[in-house]
DNA sequence: TGCTGAGTGAAATTTTATTTCTTATTTTCA
DNA sequence: TGAAAATAAGAAATAAAATTTCACTCAGCA
């Protein structure tokens, strides 16, 4: 299938190269996209302080066929709208209810953590990661799960990756290390002593620190060289929210470890390969 | 915001209570969405046999506005079509590609570990692990990263819970489990020997098996008593799909423990409370 | 200063949605 | 059983909306 983009994703990518009349009547259904799909043409040129042909030709400009036609493309964009709220279990729910509430809140999550995280810190992050001599992950608790994860991640393409939960064990290893190593320090509230205590120590030694924490100032933030948020909207919903945090700290380590790859595809995807073809021999 | 319901949703609740001709659009209007939503109500009326009065007739009949207002409900239904297909990373793709293909990459895989799972065997498993004495998740390599989600999981309300990725440690505990007890094998592939061997070990004890692994015939599945299946759709994507079978995996966890939180409401809630406090506590 | 061309909205035109009207069919009940 | 009533249908008329045309404005420039 044809990849079609929604109607919303043309109109911000375009809203710069358009004519003033264009781009007033392109901001007003960026800025109201629910009411406009229900407008007429000669409603929305209204609205927008133009006219209907301004709409039109805002259509032209865009690339679609016609303003039914974006109308439609941007109802698509809107659909998500139901599912943006954080919905916690009740007692004895059906179990379809239930896995749709788990799964709609998952995905929620993913969403808001790529809407927090900020570009040119994944950026600083990658580039790093992918000088480092070698990558300590840190975090307690809920944060080991993403910092295992990430230890595997970064084990199959190859860098050398290790995981703790142990401070103190972890504290050892960072003594031996210094400048063009990294460290990962991960904790959801970002007031884990054991974590900050541990990228403190690793700054002292002039080791990079990255700290993957929810967004605000924290102990970890004081300590890290990069940070990258993750969301921290909602876990008020603590007890269907518990899971959020763990996805987001997944899921902020998987886009560091994809932007690595992309960056150095070649010998990446070299590694990636090798590493199933191992774990492919053992099978047999 | 109120909820409103999608089209194609109101267009298969009302399919049956609806006059021959205007049943006869909206047949149409389900079967072929896309074609729909970019025809003319005389085009439909058409297409479908019958006319454009019917097709006028059949959007109020709906309790919607006009035919307009239902091509951009429906519109609005149609919305996932753009996510649904894997799509690998490439060279030196912009930060922003990445993102976004990691994680569409990743919805996807949450949607189709959804739509695979079979509710019955959930509903089984919940209920052998609430009245479980013990719990044994065990994974290798991958997938252990899930059986630890479990292990912590699980514990957060109260529940005996052990992960293993190592197979004889794991023996070793089985070995004095028995009636009442559960091991959950988990393994993407269903072909780890070891994992299916722990099952093997467990069956033979009258320990309650529970298989996560992907659809289909494997060693695991052979002796699991209860099988959750993961999406085994797209490992052939590997080098970005490498991070999807986890993620299948770990949401299986969470669906298996918020269905039993929402059965056992009062207790689960107690104990989610009592962790949280235990976790801030050590905070201070 | 006057020419050029992109950008604009009013008005004309075309297309599409909706309503109305007539006919056909089924249902109801004396 | 058969006549009245209710329902359903599409064709044609009408209303409404989208789209095109056109004349005007104004900034940039020789």
């Amino acid at each position: 299938m044809a990849h079609v983009k929604g109607g919303l994703v043309i109109l911000k990518e375009m809203v710069n190269s358009l004519s003033p009349s264009e781009r007033k009547v392109a901001t007003y259904i960026i800025d109201h996209p629910q009411e406009a799909i229900h407008l007429t043409a000669l409603g929305l040129g209204e609205k927008s302080n133009t006219s209907s042909a301004a709409v039109i030709r805002l259509c032209k400009s865009l690339g679609v066929k016609g303003f039914q036609e974006l109308k439609i493309r941007v109802a698509g964009d809107l659909q998500t709208d139901d599912a943006t709220v954080y919905r916690d279990i009740e007692p004895n729910e059906t179990y379809k209810s239930i896995i749709d509430k788990v799964t709609a809140n998952t995905v929620q999550t993913l969403k808001e953590t790529v809407d927090i995280i900020d570009e040119n810190q994944l950026k600083v992050a990658v580039e790093a990661l992918a000088n480092a001599n070698s990558i300590v992950l840190a975090g307690v608790g809920a944060s080991y799960i993403a910092a295992k994860d990430g230890e595997q991640k970064f084990q199959r393409i190859d860098k050398n990756a290790y995981s703790f939960s142990d401070i103190h064990l972890a504290a050892t290893l960072i003594a031996n290390k210094g400048k063009g190593d990294v460290v990962i320090g991960i904790s959801f509230s970002g007031d884990t002593q054991e974590v900050a205590k541990l990228l403190q120590l690793a700054k002292q030694r002039d080791i990079t620190t990255i700290g993957i924490t929810k967004y605000g100032n924290s102990l970890v933030s004081q300590y890290a060289d990069i940070l990258l948020h993750t969301s921290a909207a909602k876990e008020a919903t603590f007890r269907s929210g518990a899971t959020s945090s763990r996805i987001a700290q997944l899921h902020v380590v998987d886009m560091l470890l994809m932007c690595l790859a992309s960056n150095h595809y070649e010998e990446t995807i070299q590694h990636l390969d090798a590493s199933r073809e191992a774990v492919m021999f053992l099978r047999d």
